[in-house]
DNA sequence: TAATAACTAGGACGATCGTCATAGTCCACC
DNA sequence: GGTGGACTATGACGATCGTCCTAGTTATTA
């Protein structure tokens, strides 16, 4: 890495406050302080303040999550195992982090939706891009596009509350249980009306 | 109602606030202000502080929302039905409070978990306590225990994420839909090994 | 009725919050 | 070799944080 800058520095530090502590507990100070980034600079990157620096973390999570999502999908692939993919991917990270990192947007949109508009909307972006992506990628293994966009609803919802489970319980248990659950309706896309 | 005790109406203020913005958010003046509770009684019924009546509200909100997922599957009942009901009280209960109440067990949980030892293992108990609320639900619908089993830390996960989907969204729609799918797999309890 | 406990009022304490202003340093470019 | 703009250092500002203390009030006993 070609060292990075400052305010990237400041970035990564707040999404990974946020993964851990949530929007509140991460102070303007505490995010300067673990990001290394001289403390003078943090005005001067975003002179509107903690909320602009949130915006910026947030969507840069929004995008680093969407593209490993995306990953777990490879044309041609099989629907459950991208289903599986997904999930062990989510429950490896975890596990690496201690049980200490979730994901950032749930976390941030769990404490401030709808109060700020600007963040809320941000979040409501990230869930959407992530809908859209698995269900592209539910597409691409050759599911059919409403029972894929109604299944990803549902795979984006396990995940996150599969995740805050798996947490708190300092288990991945909850993550590989869901996956399985879930790569069942993968393979009967067809029932019910 | 037989007016609520001071010490009852600081935990129901705390559970409300924990619900709309999470731990860190809710501190302890605004606690005390929004419950209507004299001030000078806080420290007296919560010596230990703040975390001590965070734990108050957690264990309070632990067995009242498992109280309302129990009412959902009545003996004999269907268990499509059971979730269906689950997830649109959830969604019904979001709308009337304006999309600004979510579920306070999971806020505190991805806030704290796992720093904080204590709230861990309370939230941890709350969600094993659900988990199996919602499972005995499903026996009592006439599903084999351990598929039950699978399906309710499913369903929770998903209860919980779709949570957030639709609060975030502002629309009841992420829980619906997490409905509809849920059911399938209430009709099918098998299929592969 | 007296005394003993339970509860309430209100504020002081040091720490930390987000914001902002001012001065100083660095470096690219003419 | 200056000069101007980008960046950094440092700390003051008022507000709020969680905690804790002492004095006052109310209720419950003997």
């Amino acid at each position: 890495m070609p060292a990075p800058s400052p305010r990237e520095q400041m970035i990564l530090a707040a999404m990974s406050l946020f993964q851990r502590e949530g929007y509140a507990a991460a102070s303007w100070r505490r995010i300067v302080q673990e990001s290394g980034a001289p403390w003078g600079s943090a005005h001067h990157y975003f002179p509107k303040g903690k909320e602009q620096l949130g915006l910026a973390a947030l969507e840069m999570a929004s995008q680093t999550v969407a593209a490993s999502m995306a990953r777990c999908f490879p044309e041609g692939g099989v629907a459950a195992d991208g289903v599986r993919q997904l999930f062990e991917g989510g429950a490896k990270l975890l596990t690496k982090s201690g049980f200490t990192a979730g994901c950032p947007i749930c976390t941030v949109a769990l404490e401030t939706a709808p109060q700020s508009p600007t963040l809320t909307e941000t979040c409501n972006s990230a869930f959407q891009l992530w809908r859209q992506t698995i269900a592209d990628g539910l597409v691409r293994c050759g599911m059919s596009a409403p029972y894929a966009a109604k299944l990803a609803v549902l795979a984006l919802a396990a995940f996150e509350g599969a995740l805050v489970q798996a947490r708190t319980a300092q288990s991945q248990e909850p993550m590989l249980d869901c996956a399985t659950m879930l790569e069942q309706l993968c393979r009967e896309p067809k029932s019910g009306a």
